[in-house]
Parts: structure tokens; C-alpha cells; sequence
DNA sequence: TGCGTCACG
DNA sequence: ACGTACGTGACGCAT
């Protein structure tokens, strides 16, 4: 029988600091729980236990022996983050039916001693699972530490021992009594380190060994002297150093089966901690589903067809299979699907039906594509949950049933696990819009959110008109360089390798080559583009490198990929989701049309393929400076407000006061810096990579940086005001109210928490950027419709938009885009932007 | 699948 | 003493 005991401590440690911050919508932590839960399960795969014990420390010793004085009491106690995930994890293993051992008055390590050892006697396997290397000393030819480490696990047999450490297991407690270990208070011998300690010991076995013949063994004097003076405290740290075997817990092999009773209270549990991935990891929702049915507690529901279905209020969710629609509706005692098409137009036409609804983006394509209007959404699911949480990385009816705690009802005649969610829909609404409600995101879901997922669908059905020929002769003439540079580069190395590959690269350039390596990433020489950057003027061959790496992305990522998804109409149809960033901005996905290059004029070039239809024209506007205007109006700075209040040139402007000198004796190159300045506050700056960016040191760029917000105090006391704020509420909020919870700013960890700091300082920055070009869209989008233009808005890259128009709107559709986006909120700074018309991207793009 | 790299705002 | 600017998506390689 294989008996497993895990220690509880080392390893809910293990798994705190080395899984990213995790917490659930309310702020508790659980990091620690889901990574002490994966690497429970982990184990169990590994070492086949036939019983578990997990044994914890108890939190408050209560008595402990004169001699344990001070025993480990130099520990740091653990971060609140981390404390306040140990409750929960212990209910949660006692509900999953594994049974916790502690005992008053002794370490878990204890625990692991006597289990062990109970489980040696009766002639059992013993497993122990710890991060801690001081429980080696229990292996034996029975017992195998499974020593859990940052990356990997290593198992430790009598051999292991020996191969690693020059000593047999029982003899560690030996070299430890010697060498001491601090971080526990084990005094050990003065003077006689690591090394030391493990000569003696292999040659001599044991204390007693040494100490009877202390006069005689062939050891040096000085080793003899400290010896000799700390001979009291080796023997007293070999007793601390020893882990009890006989301590009284219950040893009964049997008290610790794994007995899974309660399924559904730790599904609930899990739930309520929002570790979805673990209960289907864990498969507890089939066996609590059974459980269910077994004790026949469950709603029965039916599934039925009605395609007369109506309400006032239709709660539903809508799935397409060829472009056709099925409603699937939540009404009383059952759903009901609408699968004749003519009825689902009607009712999405319909503005006295309301409708609630989970993801309403593809509807609004579905009536854009067959000519008619969606009316009355009152919700979007989605859209409500996103706003609610939007760092989560997938959103579904069914994790915001289990959140909360909706139970489901059993269908009676189908399989389809959704239609339980859609059951549950009206309920849900409820309670996720009164959350809305309660955040004061009413207005951001319902004017902005919502409204803007009909821009987008009409934008992705639209798509964007390419030229494939093109594109295609482009990538060709590509392919031809890319072969010269590629021989180049082998004949300068002197052989053949693949330049894609970093590793084979790094080898090329910094061994076979001999160049000054810089940088070193985990899997060995950097070779990114700031530090070839830096080598190509001096080498010729890195040179061809940089202009290969160029090339080979423009023909891969741009020419094949673009090529790739070019649809049959010509155009290019990208995905827009608005539920992906945690700022509130959208992405764009196969292809992202939002990084199409512009900075390099050869990458540039591919815009001349993205070009208006016959007949019509593109028009590009694109706001100035908007997230420093932002930044102006958020902190109420006199100063940069009344910059952008001139017009002026806010990068020359913030050189001449942080380089304090005349605007006309501003050069380009302090200009240049000075607006990496202004870049660097909006993004949260340090002076280290603000330093690297414009290349001067980090003291430099750290005056620049206190300069800048002496000339520019309201942004300085603004950013200390967002940090602030966010540690208070927990979230950072835009001017819309749209929030971005910040679980780092809790965190022990100083990076962790430097990281949500800076984001403290950006989100409201870019966000509101975000939320006011998305109000932009919504009323260009409405106007141009309004005023019976065909003029359509056809892509968005975060502070750009792009409208493909019939050549007689041209002029008309400018001013309108420009005058909108302008307007579309009343700072206390002008908005400005700038619109220009071209056939192609390249060409409108001014 | 994760990493390194690089394209954009 | 620590590591080092915000937000994305796609590609190729290596495991």
C-alpha cells in the first residue's frame, strides 16, 4: 500500500509564491489555493497513494519545551495575502474528503516523522510530499521524499541522498547538528560550515563517534578546538534537528482513505472561490451532478420547441449554425426554442419586446447582414460581465451561474448543458445588473457597450478592402531579399542555421562569432533588437541579421498571414472583441488589423494594400496627444492644461520647462527626450527604463522625471492620488466608471505590487482614452446612417478611425468624423483630430 | 504550450 | 535589496 503524506505548510508556500497573483472579484486571494490544489493532484499522479495525510502546523503554539525556546521563532510570520488563503484551503480539502493532521505543541515536520514511520512498521510505501529538504532525513528504503522545487520535483531515495549530499539520510541530522541552520536557530558548531560538517560526518558517522574520540581522530587542531567549545550545542542541535517519530496523532492507516462525500458543498466552496478550472479539473460537477439526481432534489425542466414563443421580456441566448439562428428562451418551467427564422427577425425587430440576452455582437451582424435592426436590447450578459471583471480571460453563462450560486435544473430531455444556464438567465440578470447598478457602470453598459457591439458587428461584416495581388507581389520581391541576406549571414558565420531560432542564433553570433554577448534571457543569449541595436554598427553581420528579422516578419506575419484571411468578397473581415483588455480598449484578431506597420517605411508600404473599394475613398482621423489630454483633464494640471489650451507643441513645451530653457533654443533631440518623458508618466515610469529608452543613465532620467513633476505638480500629486485610491477600493476607474480590479497592490511581493502601481497610474489614462473613442464610433457610426450616408467606419486602431466612403461623401464624412470625435466629451482641454482622405491607408493616413 | 521576438497604439 | 514603463496579437521555435 502506497501511504502519502503531504506537508501542508511547505507546500501551500511553494504554491503561493509560485503561482501569479489570483483573487476572486471580492479580492481574496487564491493563488495559493489553486497552486497547493494542481500540485496536490500532480503528486497524486506521481506517487499512486492508496492513503493521504496532509498535515498542517497549527497556527498558535500553545506549550513548548525550555529547549524549543526560540525554535524557529525568527521566521517571518506569514503575509496576510497568504493567511488568509489557509482557512479556505483546509475546508476545502476536508469537503474533497482528505484528512488534516496537526497536533498542539509540535512542527509539521513531526507529522511526517510519525506518519512515516507508522506506515515503515506496517510494511507500507510512504510518499512524503514537502518543500522543505530538511524532512530528507526521514528516507529510507520505505520512504521517498518527493521534494517539490520551483520548476520540477525531484525524488529523494536513500541513493539520491547519498549522491547529493555525501551522507546517508540518518546521517544528515548529524552534518545538520554540526553546520547549524539559522533560518530554524540551530546554534550547531562555530566555525564549521556545510563542507566541514559533511567531511566529518562521512568520515567519522556520528557525534558520538567524534566526541568519544575526540583526542584521537585525524583531524586538524583548529577543527578540534571548535569542536571541542561547541560540544554542548552539537548535541543540543541535534536534538532540535531531529524530527520526532512518536508523536501522539492517530497512526490507523485507515483514518486516511480519501473519501469524496460531499461533491457539491466543494463544488459550492470552489465556486464561491471562482476556481472554475478546478472543478472540471477535479470532475466534480458530473459527481455532484449524480449525487443530485440520486437524491432527486434537482428542478426538472423541459426542453421544448415553440416557435409562437413571446414575452415582453425575452431572456435568451441565440446560436447560429449556418448563418441560421435558434433561440434558446428562459420561460417557466422550461426553455423554449424558436428555430423558425422569420419569428427570431421579428422579435429581435421588435422594440416592445426587451431582450436579455448573453453576447449580442453576432446578432447585431446577423441583422446587418439580412437589412434590419436590432431593437431593445436591454442587456448583454457578456458585455456586463466583462465590465464586472475584466482581467477574467473567458467569460460564460455557466461560470457566472456558478459564481453565483445559481443551482441548475436537470433537463429532462436533452443534453445540452447551456439550456440549464439559459434557465437560469432572468435570475442571473438580476442580480449581475443590480451589481452594475451598484458600480455605477449603468450608463458605461448601456450607452456605451452595448451601442458600440453593433458598431462592431457592422465593422467585422464590412471588413476592409485589400488588394491580394498586391500583397502577394510584395511578399515575393520579400522572399528574394530574404534568400541574399540568409546566404550572407551563413557565409559570415561560416555555416548553415536557422536565424529564426533565438537559441541557434545566440550560439551563431555570441560563440561561434566571439561577439560581446549583453543580455541573457532563461534559455541563454538575448538577441532582441535593442541589444543586436547596439552591435549592428560594428558588425556588418548583425546588421543583415536586423534587416533578415525585418523582412522575414513582414513576409510571414503580414504578406502570408494577411494573404491567409483575405475572405472571397476581397476584403478582410478581422474580429473585433470588446471584452479582451483589462483596460477597455478592443482588440482585433485574425488578422489584428491594429498593428499593421507604419513606423518603417518599407513596413509602411503594405498600407498601400489596404485600399477603398471602386468608387470610394478612405478617410483616416486620428486624435492628438489624447491620453495626455486625458492626463491634462484627469489631474487638473494648470500647467499642461493651458499648453494644450495654446495649441502648443506639448512635447517642446515639456523639454523647455524640464530642460528650463526657451521654448526656440528646444532641440529635436531634447524634444525627442521629453516626449519619452511623457510617454514614460503615462505609463506609471522609472527612471532605470526610461534611462534605457532614450539611452542616458538612470540618474539622468531620474532628475528628468522629478522635473517634470516639479514643473507639473498636479500630475504629481494626481498619480500619487490613483495610487492611492486603487489601494482603497481595490480597483482603478476611468472617468466613465469603468474599473480594473488590482489584486497586485495587496500583494507582499515588492514587484508584484510596483506592477500594480504603475497600472494604478495607466488604466485611468488609457482607459478613458478607450471609453471616449468608443462613444465616437457610437455617434459616427449613428450619424452618418442618420444623415443617409453610405459611409461606413471599417477599422479602429485605439486612438484612429478609419471610414470607407462613396468619393461624393468624402469631404462631407471628414468634417463629420472629425467634428464627432471632438466632441464626443467635453474636457477641460480642447480634443483635437485630424482627418485626411486617401484611396489607400497609406495615402489618407497624413 | 511557453518563450522570445516584434508589429501597433 | 529588488527589477525595471502601459495595453495588445501573431509568428516560429523548442519542449
Amino acid at each position: 500500500m502506497n501511504f502519502l503524506v503531504i506537508d501542508g505548510n511547505s507546500i501551500l508556500n511553494r504554491a503561493f509564491y509560485g503561482i501569479r497573483p489570483l483573487s476572486t472579484k471580492d479580492g481574496q486571494p487564491t493563488n495559493a489555493i489553486y497552486g497547493f490544489l494542481t500540485m496536490l493532484e500532480k503528486i497524486k499522479t506521481d506517487t499512486s497513494p492508496d492513503r493521504v495525510a496532509i498535515a498542517f502546523d497549527l497556527k498558535a503554539p500553545t506549550f513548548r519545551h525550555k529547549a524549543y525556546d526560540g525554535y524557529k521563532s525568527n521566521r517571518k510570520g506569514m503575509p496576510e495575502e497568504l493567511a488568509s488563503q489557509l482557512e479556505p484551503l483546509k475546508k476545502l480539502l476536508t469537503l474533497l474528503g482528505y484528512k488534516l493532521v496537526t497536533c498542539e505543541g509540535y512542527e509539521a515536520d513531526d507529522i511526517l516523522g510519525t506518519l512515516s514511520k507508522a506506515a515503515e512498521d506496517r510494511g507500507d510505501r510512504c510518499f512524503i510530499a514537502t518543500g522543505d529538504r530538511d524532512s530528507l532525513q526521514l528516507v529510507s528504503d520505505k520512504t521517498t521524499v518527493d521534494l517539490q522545487t520551483n520548476k520540477t520535483n525531484i525524488f529523494y531515495t536513500p541513493d539520491k541522498v547519498m549522491e547529493d549530499y555525501g551522507v546517508s539520510p540518518r546521517q544528515l541530522i548529524e552534518v545538520k547538528a554540526i553546520q547549524g541552520d539559522s533560518s530554524d536557530c540551530i546554534p550547531g558548531v562555530a566555525g564549521i560550515g556545510p563542507k566541514g560538517a559533511t567531511e566529518l560526518v562521512s568520515r567519522f558517522h556520528d557525534l558520538d563517534n567524534i566526541y568519544e574520540n575526540i583526542d584521537t581522530i585525524d583531524i586538524k587542531e583548529g577543527m578540534r578546538k571548535k569542536l571541542i567549545a561547541s560540544r554542548d550545542n552539537a548535541f543540543l542541535s541535534r536534538m532540535l534537528g531531529e524530527i520526532k517519530r512518536d508523536i501522539p496523532i492517530d497512526t490507523n492507516s485507515d483514518s486516511y482513505k480519501v473519501e469524496l462525500t460531499n461533491p457539491d458543498a466543494a463544488e459550492r466552496l470552489m465556486a464561491r472561490l471562482e476556481l472554475f478550472k478546478l472543478i472540471e479539473k477535479f470532475d466534480l460537477r458530473s459527481q455532484s451532478a449524480e449525487i443530485r439526481t440520486e437524491t432527486a432534489e434537482a428542478e426538472t425542466i423541459s426542453v421544448e420547441i415553440d416557435n409562437n414563443y413571446s414575452q415582453k421580456e425575452l431572456y435568451f441566448i441565440c446560436e447560429f449554425s449556418d448563418g441560421k439562428p435558434t433561440f434558446a428562451c428562459a420561460a417557466e418551467k422550461r426553455v423554449v426554442l424558436i428555430e423558425d427564422e422569420e419569428k427570431i427577425r421579428a422579435l429581435l425587430a421588435d422594440p416592445k419586446v426587451e431582450k436579455y440576452t448573453f453576447d449580442s455582437k453576432p446578432l447585431f451582424a446577423y441583422a446587418d447582414k439580412n437589412g434590419f435592426e436590432v431593437k431593445s436590447i436591454n442587456t448583454d450578459l457578456l458585455l456586463a460581465a466583462y465590465l464586472l471583471q475584466p482581467s477574467s480571460s473567458s467569460y460564460s453563462l455557466e461560470k457566472m451561474c456558478m459564481s453565483f450560486q445559481l443551482s441548475l435544473p436537470e433537463l429532462d430531455n436533452s443534453d445540452k448543458e447551456i439550456y440549464k444556464n439559459v434557465y437560469r438567465m432572468p435570475e442571473l440578470c438580476g442580480k449581475i445588473l443590480s451589481d452594475i447598478e451598484e458600480k455605477q457602470m449603468t450608463s458605461l453598459l448601456n450607452d456605451i457597450e452595448i451601442p458600440l457591439a453593433n458598431v462592431l458587428a457592422r465593422m467585422e461584416n464590412l471588413g476592409f478592402s485589400v488588394d491580394s495581388g498586391g500583397i502577394k507581389a510584395f511578399g515575393d520581391s520579400l522572399t528574394g531579399q530574404i534568400e541574399n541576406l540568409e546566404r550572407e549571414i551563413y557565409d559570415q558565420a561560416g555555416y548553415e542555421f536557422n536565424i529564426n531560432s533565438p537559441k541557434q542564433l545566440g550560439v551563431a553570433l555570441f560563440e561561434k562569432l566571439g561577439l560581446p554577448a549583453k543580455k541573457k534571457t532563461k534559455s541563454g543569449y538575448s538577441t532582441s533588437a535593442d541589444v543586436l541595436e547596439s552591435l549592428r554598427y560594428s558588425y556588418p553581420v548583425v546588421d543583415m541579421v536586423l534587416s533578415y528579422r525585418a523582412l522575414a516578419k513582414l513576409k510571414s506575419t503580414y504578406c502570408d498571414g494577411l494573404l491567409k484571411v483575405v475572405a472571397d468578397d476581397g476584403r478582410i473581415h478581422s474580429s473585433f472583441n470588446q471584452t479582451e483588455t483589462r483596460t477597455g480598449r478592443i482588440s482585433s484578431t485574425e488578422p489584428n488589423l491594429q498593428n499593421i506597420p507604419v513606423r518603417t517605411e518599407l513596413g509602411r508600404e503594405l498600407r498601400r494594400f489596404f485600399r477603398a473599394k471602386d468608387g470610394c475613398v478612405l478617410i483616416d482621423a486620428d486624435y492628438s496627444q489624447i491620453e495626455l489630454r486625458v492626463l491634462a483633464h484627469l489631474s487638473a494640471d494648470e500647467n499642461m492644461i493651458n499648453a494644450f489650451k495654446n495649441n502648443d507643441d506639448i512635447h517642446a513645451i515639456t523639454a523647455s520647462q524640464v530642460f528650463g530653457m526657451p521654448l526656440e533654443m528646444v532641440t529635436p533631440e531634447m524634444r525627442s527626450r521629453a516626449k519619452a518623458v511623457n510617454f514614460g508618466i503615462v505609463y506609471g515610469i522609472g527612471a532605470f527604463s526610461l534611462g534605457k529608452d532614450i539611452h542616458v543613465t538612470t540618474r539622468e532620467a531620474g532628475n528628468y522625471i522629478k522635473s517634470y513633476l516639479a514643473h507639473y505638480s498636479g500630475i504629481d500629486a494626481y498619480m500619487k492620488r490613483m495610487v492611492e485610491s486603487a489601494k482603497e477600493n481595490g480597483y482603478a476607474v476611468t472617468m466613465f466608471g469603468r474599473r480594473r480590479y488590482l489584486p497586485e497592490l495587496t500583494q507582499g511581493n515588492f514587484n508584484t505590487r510596483a506592477f500594480g502601481e504603475r497600472v494604478a497610474r495607466n488604466m485611468p489614462i488609457q482607459g478613458t482614452a478607450a471609453d471616449i473613442i468608443k462613444i465616437a464610433m457610437i455617434n459616427v457610426d449613428r450619424r452618418m446612417r442618420e444623415e443617409g450616408l453610405r459611409s461606413r467606419l471599417i477599422l479602429q486602431v485605439h486612438d484612429e478611425l478609419i471610414v470607407e466612403a462613396p468619393a461624393d461623401e468624402s469631404m462631407r464624412v471628414a468634417m463629420l468624423l472629425q467634428e464627432e470625435m471632438e466632441k464626443a466629451v467635453t474636457l477641460s482641454v480642447p480634443l483635437i483630430a485630424e482627418a485626411s482622405i486617401g484611396k489607400t491607408w497609406y495615402e489618407a493616413k497624413s
